[in-house]
DNA sequence: TATGATGATGAACACCATGTTCGGTATGGT
DNA sequence: ACCATACCGAACATGGTGTTCATCATCATA
């Protein structure tokens, strides 16, 4: 797990991995048996416990990459503006736009193929890019800070699988318009409509 | 899947069910084996194939119950009130209700421990509520019909699961008034407070 | 209360994935 | 060229899976 720096652990690892995420948007990866990794990564059963300790260990660490692309896209995104974007929420378009660039991976995730683990740890990826962004949300007795935090991690997971899922078709600033709204202002302006039938 | 009139059957059946319930509480779904789930209900191995494909199939059965129970307890809500909630998702309030209920299993599921098939059957089951409750919710152009159902469901479930696991103290009717704060009004005003340092 | 039907039992089965070990081989860094 | 180290692959014990079958228990009726 520490400095790795041998050409041929290397390898393997990159071969376990995209082992992995084929293996993942083929069967789901409930289905996924160690034994298709390492068919698929061509990679012998002893090598795979030497680096990992189980297909979950694997598909965690699969994640801190994950983490360190994101936080690029964003460095990246910030920088090309003149970090003209500091309007609230303004770290979600970056992620839209990645979302769009890696969009079958996401769609595994996100769906229920990538397992429970996918998602808590996709969750936990977001929610530390959102706290960045709250910095000081003022704590106002009716909701919770952490619960906002929550709140705006949800929907972006909830635009970003009916955006997937759903709508391919529209681009990432769309798809991120619609979030701001929705996180933003929440559904009242499309729900008041009840007919109040005295 | 039909008529069951055995006692015997229904006998099996319910033995199963609980059996898999303490099962996921104690150790989560993931990681519980049909062997123990047979060996917790006391059941022949045969008996339960004869009932069920696999542990899937058998807690996906369990949620039509869940579906029945949350009917009712939304009926006898309805019928309390003298039909005057007829307020926008006046639904949320009976399932928080019957979340307090039974918390211990509401909070198995929405923590990871009911793996994929507990939250997506779950999410199912919410779907169909909260689309009875939007009826003609206007479509307009901004946001679709079925990205509000599934933003409510997501809210819903966000609450849900901070408040179970980080706020239990709370009453259903305070965790449903953040709901529907949040489901209406979205976070907006708990974000606007961003250091704009020139 | 006797009876036929149906459900439950539990042992036995072949099958497959898991996680570990170990002697031997190939490839890396220097 | 050397040696450390990563990989290989076969073998192994373990444990869960899903099925079959003969036997026994319990149910619904008459």
């Amino acid at each position: 797990m520490a400095e790795v720096i041998d050409r041929r652990a290397l390898r393997t690892r990159k071969a376990l991995h995209s082992a992995l995420m084929s293996l993942i948007l083929r069967k789901g990866y409930e289905a996924t048996t160690i034994q298709d990794i390492i068919d698929e990564a061509d990679v012998g059963r002893s090598t795979f416990y030497g680096h990992y300790t189980g297909k979950e260990d694997l598909l965690r660490n699969g994640f801190q990459i994950l983490r360190r692309e994101l936080t690029d896209a964003q460095r990246a995104a910030r920088a090309g503006t003149d970090g003209a974007q500091d309007e609230p929420l303004g770290f979600s378009r970056a992620m839209f736009e990645h979302a769009a660039g890696y969009a079958d991976v996401y769609l595994a995730m996100v769906g229920g193929r990538g397992g429970v683990v996918a998602i808590s740890e996709l969750r936990k990826v977001l929610s530390e890019f959102v706290r960045k962004e709250l910095p000081a949300a003022r704590d106002d007795g009716a909701v919770s800070r952490e619960l906002v935090v929550q709140f705006v991690v949800g929907t972006l997971l909830t635009v970003l699988t009916w955006w997937l899922e759903r709508r391919p078709g529209l681009t990432p600033s769309q798809a991120d318009a619609m979030f701001r709204r929705l996180a933003l202002n929440g559904a009242g302006a499309s729900i008041r409509t009840r007919s109040r039938v005295g």
